[in-house]
DNA sequence: GACAATATGTAACGATCGCTCGATAATGTG
DNA sequence: CACATTATCGAGCGATCGTTACATATTGTC
């Protein structure tokens, strides 16, 4: 049995809370007291439970991975190319246009920029894009050992090409883009990649 | 004659080294003392030249626009459609892949979120980066106009897909792509648009 | 019930934040 | 030279930053 007194908080749906206000606001944005007062738990418990604030933003990260950004893995897991392909702009553009969340992407907003001694953040986050990058790769490589994968692309240079327009995507929802203007703009970009509904 | 003593500092030198640590670090990571030290001004001389840090923040802004980002304008100038989007992506590679600067955008790393309290620099740049597409419209219209434009493609489809492409480049760039990479992958882009070379 | 172990809550730490006051220095005007 | 005007500079404002110390409360174990 676990000694002590039990925590009065529910470890993940306090971490949930977390990581929509890093996703809204951003590492600087938010700060320990907004975190301390939307978790509904005292700095020092904070610190005992999760650790410092990089920790904390390291552990909400994980969570968005394991949890919302699953719509990519999703995507991935899709026994054919062009239905990898379709779901996922299909999955992108129903997760950027959700009222539910932030409309845009927590590897984005997090942190793309920051100051000298916060630069953990931000290069947590390019990890993080990097590795959705790395995981488009490998699904292009199963895709070409099936012989699905379009004869004459380059598989590095397409993956590139696809992580571009997912990125760029979201910056569109960042812009304010509805979600029927980012269906519409998804649409243009399966036409040109060649890839039939 | 211009009264009183003389400031001892270029404005639009010290606005250059504005922008640059804006643009590296973004608004919430760059501090009144970074500035203060890397524009060789005393914080009360910057409040006196340029205002406030939102203020400052502003005109480093517009001083992006003006300068460093001529180089979408210099696109938007191409006489052809065709030689509108060849240099919309060449100009925009050949300035991502720079070493001269940060390698991103500033509209982008400047403040893509933020806390509540500084929210008008995240707007900000949301402005800039619509802004970006409007003039993008205004030159597909132009290409319309001219029988230029593809038969088929809506026009506000279209633009947003572009604004997606060459925003997405802008995050591959951030994800530390190299000036060649970039290149193959604006390669891509361009064939997928059926725009030959 | 004594005790170890863990969580909570209060209060505050030193550092940094954006920003400003007041004295001093340097200019053109009369 | 006297004066108005503007810039520089040192010092420091109140607020907030991330973080922590410490006393108190609540648990399981012995």
């Amino acid at each position: 049995m676990k000694l002590g007194r039990p925590a009065e908080f529910d470890k993940e749906a306090a971490l949930d809370v977390a990581m929509r206000l890093f996703w809204e606001r951003g590492y600087e944005g938010t700060s320990m007291a907004d975190l301390s007062q939307a978790m509904g738990i005292h700095p020092s418990s904070i610190y005992a439970a999760f650790g410092d604030k990089q920790e904390l933003f390291a552990l909400a990260a994980k969570r968005y991975a394991d949890v919302p950004a699953q719509y990519m893995v999703k995507a991935l897991e899709q026994p054919t190319f062009q239905g990898f392909i379709l779901a996922a702009f299909d999955n992108t553009v129903e997760f950027l246009g959700s009222k539910e969340h932030p409309s845009s992407c927590f590897t984005l907003t997090g942190a793309i920029s920051c100051g000298t001694d916060t630069e953990s953040a931000k290069l947590l986050m390019r990890e993080m894009r990097l590795q959705n990058e790395s995981a488009i790769k490998d699904r292009l490589l199963r895709a070409r050992k099936a012989g699905e994968f379009p004869k004459g692309e380059n598989i590095d240079d397409y993956t590139r090409y696809l992580s571009s327009l997912l990125s760029g995507l979201a910056i569109q929802a960042a812009n304010g883009s509805t979600r029927a203007e980012l269906k519409r703009t998804a649409e243009v970009a399966l036409r040109h990649l060649g890839v039939e509904r």
